[in-house]
DNA sequence: GTGGTCTAGACCACC
DNA sequence: GTGGTCTAGACCACG
């Protein structure tokens, strides 16, 4: 299980966790029906709150990522939200449109983004990252 | 001048207009010595407190973009900023995760993705956005 | 025997079981004297831990609507419990509120509304439901 | 300003204040542009810790009945999310069998039934609940 | 053991 | 003043 928080980051802790797991996600390595550790494995082993892990729990169910299951756990979701709304849509372009402008302050080019672009798509896919915990595997 | 904020977005208000000036500033469609309109002004555009608009304005003079003149105004900075520190670098990076992981889960491909950015590329070099009050053009 | 649970649900397991055999005893389709399968038998046909199928009946039973003969098995009780008491009377009360709150949130009139309880109880009258086992048909 | 909660029930006290204000909503006692109450004064209000009122409004947020904008309040949504989705249809279904069927264990008749959801109209059409805070009044 | 709810504080960012 | 985040506990319901 890799996750990584930065307590005193501009993005709040929960949304540190969302990300990660949404990153996980997208890259495949968590996949519908994988179990989630407890939050309060988690906020051990990430030395928080237990209420802050469970937040971004929360918050990725209310988003449809995850469900969960009173007495039996967390898991992955086994519709995931995928299909692009016109809100995501526009969420989107506005997030190229910041990272393009961010980048041209920077000094950088067209070719130097769409650069950035692959190695972010490579890390995305490889990483590592967080292990679910499979059937009665860990501990 | 056109400045457009959302007063209940996840992004702070004077956060909004800093990044707009900064897009207006990479896109070319503001340039050094441009000058900006007064705070006050731009306040009741906006329809928003001047406090808020002049923290904008301090931080963007505090990261270099900009710089008044007691009594003279408020003028895009001869110097910008650029050349990327390390800071910047790893932004980048962590925006362009960002975007690509956000972009598949909505479905999309590395390819759309790259579309994307060339989409905001050409809307970010070829916008109106932002006009500059130049010279003696007052109110 | 057609009792369906989601796992996920808001509503527990052992409520989602007691709600079912409730409504099949409201509707006719289970009546004074029928038996109920035992608690091994259903939870290994909803393949859900036999515990929670007993509290489940348990909790029937608690309310007067079930019976266990020790060795011979669970029936339901010969005289229900009917008759509105007042808890059950302000229940019912605070449930039509919140139907019809929840209804005019999603844009219906009082009329849909209505139109929504005659299907109801179309459905529960003649739902087949739950397959009481009757005498001597074992398993 | 009229909220009641009953702090031992069986519905979690945040979704007794959820489900009031979604009753004030669907019952036009308030509408888009109100300005609720903060989260600290309601809490003192209820005499209840101040998370638990800002967990109700993070949900009634996410189901997009209210909208926030940091430093000046909670308001509700313009745009109220109307037109009936399967989920909530389903939904209305499910709650309108529930409660026939809660009824007709209790002895009443369809009839009956029918004469409840009027009663239950009338009450949220009329009842006085929750004072919005208009502009500068209060306090 | 798991999630669900709640408390009584605290500090920060925003307007 | 407002909302946003976080802590370090607690108790309960569920399976």
């Amino acid at each position: 299980m890799q996750l990584f928080i930065r307590p005193g980051d501009d993005l709040p802790i929960y949304r540190q966790i969302m990300r990660q797991i949404m990153d996980a996600i997208a890259g495949g390595r968590l996949t519908s029906g994988d179990q989630l550790p407890s939050h309060r494995d988690l906020s051990e082993q990430l030395v928080i709150a237990p209420l802050t892990v469970k937040k971004a729990y929360d918050e990725l169910e209310a988003l449809g990522y995850i469900g969960t299951q009173r007495g039996r756990g967390t898991y992955v979701a086994a519709r995931l939200p995928r299909g692009a709304t016109a809100a995501q849509a526009s969420q989107l372009e506005a997030s190229a449109r910041g990272l393009v402008s961010q980048a041209y302050l920077a000094g950088l080019q067209l070719s130097d983004v769409i650069q950035l672009i692959k190695d972010a798509d490579r890390e995305i896919s490889a990483a590592p990252g967080l292990q679910p915990r499979k059937e009665g595997r860990q501990r």
